[in-house]
DNA sequence: TAATCATATTAGTTTATGCTAATATTACTT
DNA sequence: AAGTAATATTAGCATAAACTAATATGATTA
């Protein structure tokens, strides 16, 4: 699964909202989620594996608990993918920007 | 529509990368598109379509033709999320920072 | 104005994904 | 060891989203 495809989830996306701050115990996470969106233990726990398989979580195990924490390199092809595009339009609004500005030194208003 | 539903597919994110470069006509995606991908004109369309509506993609009419150049707004809500995600746990590493330096100076090792 | 080109829209089908229910696994407690 | 708690897995169902085929719209050309 595409890393923009796992940010797609509104589940998925609070979770990992809730393990960006600290780290939470699985139980932890279906509590919250189970409020907001009305979903099952079975639900969560997937997309909880989901986060694991695609490089958004890590977890470690406390017992029978298991504890997850965000992890960021999930993130690396997104902000790859989004950097990439902005050199395109940044270069584009440069360009225009000089445009201006050879505008108005050659006196043709703004 | 979520924004990151609209990032979620690669036919939508394969257009975004042809527009924020320069202004393409939908002729023109559509013949990179369907080469790429396999898909009707139809399709295309109905994905230029999704990108106009959620405000990824501006259009410019020229005759008959359509234009289509990006629309940055589209990428507030992502960036917004994002930057709000990584604002926890940049802070969490900075404490984790200050707890190492912490032991440096008080001689515990690395 | 008829024909054609470029693009958009609609209806209906297919498919991927998320969900539940049931069950399995693993660890802790008594 | 049996019972319980915490979490994961599996199978099967439901639905949203992507696709095709057909058609509509709007601009250009003959």
């Amino acid at each position: 699964m595409n890393a923009f495809d796992v940010l797609s989830d509104p589940v998925r996306r609070r979770t990992l909202e809730l393990i960006s701050q600290r780290e939470h115990a699985s139980g932890e996470i279906v509590k919250v989620v189970e409020a907001e969106f009305g979903i099952s233990q079975s639900a969560v726990s997937q997309h909880l594996r989901i986060l694991r398989d695609t490089g958004f979580a890590k977890v470690r195990r406390d017992g029978a608990k298991r504890c997850y924490e965000i992890d960021p390199t999930g993130f690396d092809d997104v902000d790859e993918w989004l950097d990439q595009l902005r050199r395109f339009w940044a270069s584009k609004m440069e360009a225009l920007t000089t445009e201006i500005e050879r505008g108005k030194r050659s006196g043709k208003g703004t």
